[in-house]
DNA sequence: CTGCACTATGAATCGCTAA
DNA sequence: GTTAGCGATTCATAGTGCA
């Protein structure tokens, strides 16, 4: 039962070492169905759930009762459909499983593959589903914070109007109330649940297409420095790269030796390069 | 069996009328399930299934083989959870009758209504699913190009709204332009499957639940001038006054006759005002 | 006609209390 | 137990009017 190693082997069985209840976060990016056959052979799109299940009661059991687990996952589209066994898993890990589906975040990849079809749109945004063992769940929302936008400063800028003072109702029943006065001195607000991040086209061959950013973010949201954080498809080591730099723990597991040694190498690396500093 | 007009009734019946291989393109926002009480009943989660497959085989029956079915939808939350019966009605259109699902549009709603959870953030995203009959369908790829925006601003920041250039026609789209081609000497680039728009906030009387620009970028996609577009939950009668500006023809039906009505004053309003205006 | 100030609006969700 | 109602919380945008 180690900490902050890239492990070897099937995360099915692997997992079998660490205790129940011990992670804190599980942020990952499986393979797709019928994606990147080369590096992993393959799961047919109707063997993906029986695939994943088993894998996810693992993440289950190891999962803290008030931690989260993300998932990063986007159907692709075959014969002109989009295959739609992700909402088929969705429905499967809150069925058979018990999980909470609690939220569905966007990542909008702002600069994604560029192309062009005859009946079709570039794709440019993926699914990121939480997962919950409970209602309670921890979570910190100050930690992601991002500046106000910039109409507060204009609409600021002369003080307070006569209005914006004011108690305003919606006037549907929907009972929607603002004080717009309240954000004057407020200079940080809360995201949504859209993501605009570019993806990172630095790495070719690999596995990971997951942008520093997205692990980066989910850990800061959902943990604390010196929580555990595990990535059971880590890929080419962004989450565990992305763990240290904030000076939390991690767990990755990979099922090909080369994409270990290549994660190995990479938060080896990072461990020189800098010591600390994020960004 | 009329054109360019609104019909009170349950769509389930009304459109008994209309034979079948009839309209181009279907745009609608169906109530939601447990929303909008105060108007619609609400219905609630677990009979929306049964309530929609019937109506959604007569959309199958009076559409085009090569039209489309555009759907907006957004599963709210239920003690913590994301509900689960937009995904089973995803299942259950192309399962039980062999409806195509093509794609699925993100709108991102720039302004979405603010609030603070311990557990949650804002929601700024909903869902345009694309339904076909068969794999080849009209598609008007040219008509939605976009200049190339420029992607100065490479933040990193997530979550921060900045407002993507991408898709993003201000004013009521009262200039809605056919002819793109004639847009100064920046180049136009096909926008992705992810949609930037703010929810309308006129300040007189209510505002329309479905931005403009909705069925607007959708009719232009997905038909020519002359073409028949149906919304048979069309509310106050946005996407019938989209059709009007862009020359298409419209069939509207809602439940409510109070909604009818306001939805044809809007359209009679729309033909006064504005005959033609390229802006 | 352009720019600035000001106003109006929203398919929300949670926790608590009362019935 | 379960549900229904109400207060509390919170941004970003488009339209209008006026200088």
């Amino acid at each position: 039962m180690k900490l902050n190693v890239v492990l070897q082997g099937d995360c099915l069985t692997v997992l079998d070492e660490y205790p129940k209840d011990f992670f804190d976060l599980i942020v990952t990016s499986p393979p797709y169905a019928e994606a990147r056959k080369h590096t992993y052979g393959g799961i047919a799109p109707d063997k993906y759930i029986p695939w994943f299940l088993p894998r996810a009661q693992q993440f289950q059991r190891v999962l803290k009762p008030e931690g989260t687990f993300i998932l990063n996952i986007k159907e692709n589209v075959y014969r002109g459909e989009r295959l739609t066994y992700v909402l088929e898993l969705v429905l499967a890990l809150t069925r058979a499983q018990g999980w909470l589906w609690t939220e569905e975040f966007i990542w909008h990849k702002k600069n994604c593959i560029p192309g062009k079809w005859p009946n079709r749109f570039r794709d440019a945004w993926e699914r990121l589903l939480q997962f919950n063992k409970q209602r309670k769940f921890a979570m910190y929302q100050d930690e992601v914070m991002v500046p106000v936008g910039d109409w507060a400063e204009k609409r600021f800028a002369t003080g307070v109007c006569e209005s914006d003072r004011q108690l305003h109702h919606s006037k549907t029943q929907s009972g929607v109330r603002r004080r717009v006065a309240n954000w004057e001195d407020r200079k940080l607000v809360y995201p949504s649940n859209v993501l605009h991040l570019a993806t990172e086209c630095s790495n070719r061959g690999g596995s990971a297409v997951f942008p520093m950013a997205l692990p980066d973010w989910f850990i800061r949201l959902f943990t604390q420095p010196g929580d555990v954080v595990l990535d059971p498809f880590i890929g080419t080591g962004t989450t565990a790269v992305a763990a240290t730099r904030l000076e939390r723990h991690y767990v990755g597991i990979d099922i090909l030796e080369s994409e270990c040694a290549r994660a190995r190498v990479r938060i080896a690396q990072e461990g020189h390069a800098m010591p600390n500093e994020e960004n």
